[in-house]
DNA sequence: GAGTGGTCTAGACCACTAC
DNA sequence: TAGTGGTCTAGACCACTCC
């Protein structure tokens, strides 16, 4: 009747019913230990935690060993939330480093989305976004140099989310369009996010203004890896 | 400067810049072949033919060979879109079996989300949905039985789509509210969409009103493969 | 230095597809 | 029947982490 499973696939099924309320963090048998204990091959004891890594149970890291996977929700709605606000509202620890902050000639995409003269200039801003320590997300936005007197300033001065600064300058942000896609990065973002390969990862295209004005305050293109954040894209009212 | 690739992905680099132009469905060399010209291992080339197939850059069929992918857009917004309609429209061909029509009694988040009274009946309609006759989609929808006299009964006569049963009855469908997500899928469902082992799909959760009367009409499951389908999701208008 | 996951080899058998 | 991808073995070396 049913199928005959793979052994890979039978012992993948095992592993994920032990660890299955294993806190998150806790550390597995290693591949020789599995191997040994199952009376399989170190190949086909990899081959189940890598079905686990894929099914984004565990986490693998090089010459330390296997890992629960600790995963983050990251519901994207109407509401615009920050970084920090969405790590921290499930429960982790968020960091957001700048990686680099230049006032460029915006490409003609980001011209139109903004609405933009054709001889405006935009602050690119580049953040990694951390989630208890592991890379998860990297987002480079575009703004208008001239959304403040001395805008691209407070940038620079270290400031952990953008919603804030924005906030203290006095606008109301409101996500006015957005886009979710199961992309492949290009080699770069793969290196920044630190994946093996270049396996699929969410990319969300982020469009947001002013509430009261409309006026367009920021385009966005966020890389965020599945394996860490468990990206949730919703519209309309659930109530 | 840069690091050291492992063979495998180097490889993979390579193929990919290869078949890069060529049209979808075209079969690449095999494994051995590939093995051979590049002077590596058989295990080797797998990989790299695997590291394809993880970026949905290749279709892999057993005991015949390694194909060009063919993707087909699906864009999920505001706007109703049935199954058919969205194939065609990326300019493939679609089909749509009814796996099973059942009238059940709802589970309590299926009769929350329509409105419905605890002693109410819903049509259960499962069906697969086709793309050039590989199977992509797995939609499980739930409707009330009394959205007109003998509606079950339309259904059952091996109607193709659901949208020209309901707007033949005179809804006007609207995509009310939907929430989309990367997640695991049971076995059952794995089964039914033909993938090996339990990778990520697409899940997405819909309901649909009628835009007159804000009447809920259906609340759909429909799980999706990513290899099959470039699933993008979108709100607001990105005019 | 011991242990871990990452890569790679050579070889084998199997189930499946296509002819 | 020949060729293909899927699975599995035993063994090896490497880079990395952690102590």
């Amino acid at each position: 009747m049913t199928a005959a499973q793979p052994t890979y696939l039978v012992l993948a099924d095992q592993i994920a019913e032990e660890i299955a309320d294993w806190p998150p963090g806790k550390r597995l048998a290693s591949e020789v230990d599995l191997a040994e204990r199952y009376s399989v091959s170190r190949l086909t004891a990899r081959a189940a935690l890598q079905e686990l890594e894929r099914r984004y149970l565990v986490r693998r890291a090089k010459g330390s060993g296997t890992y629960v996977a600790e995963r983050v929700d990251y519901l994207i709605n109407s509401r615009f939330t920050s970084w920090s606000e969405m790590v921290r509202k499930a429960g982790a620890t968020p960091s957001r480093p700048t990686v680099g902050v230049n006032v460029i000639r915006p490409s003609e995409e980001i011209r139109d989305r903004l609405r933009l003269p054709a001889d405006a200039r935009v602050v690119e801003l580049v953040r990694l976004g951390l989630v208890n320590d592991v890379v998860a997300n990297l987002n480079r936005s575009y703004l208008p140099v001239d959304l403040a007197p001395g805008f691209p300033d407070l940038l620079a001065n270290g400031a952990i989310d953008l919603a804030p600064v924005l906030s203290s300058i006095g606008y109301r942000l409101k996500r006015l369009w957005a886009r979710a896609e199961l992309a492949t990065p290009d080699p770069e973002t793969a290196r920044a996010l630190q994946v093996e390969g270049r396996p699929p990862l969410w990319l969300v295209i982020n469009c947001v203004s002013d509430a009261t004005t409309g006026r367009r305050l920021q385009l966005s293109y966020a890389w965020n890896r599945p394996d860490v954040l468990h990206v949730q894209f919703e519209f309309g009212n659930p109530d």
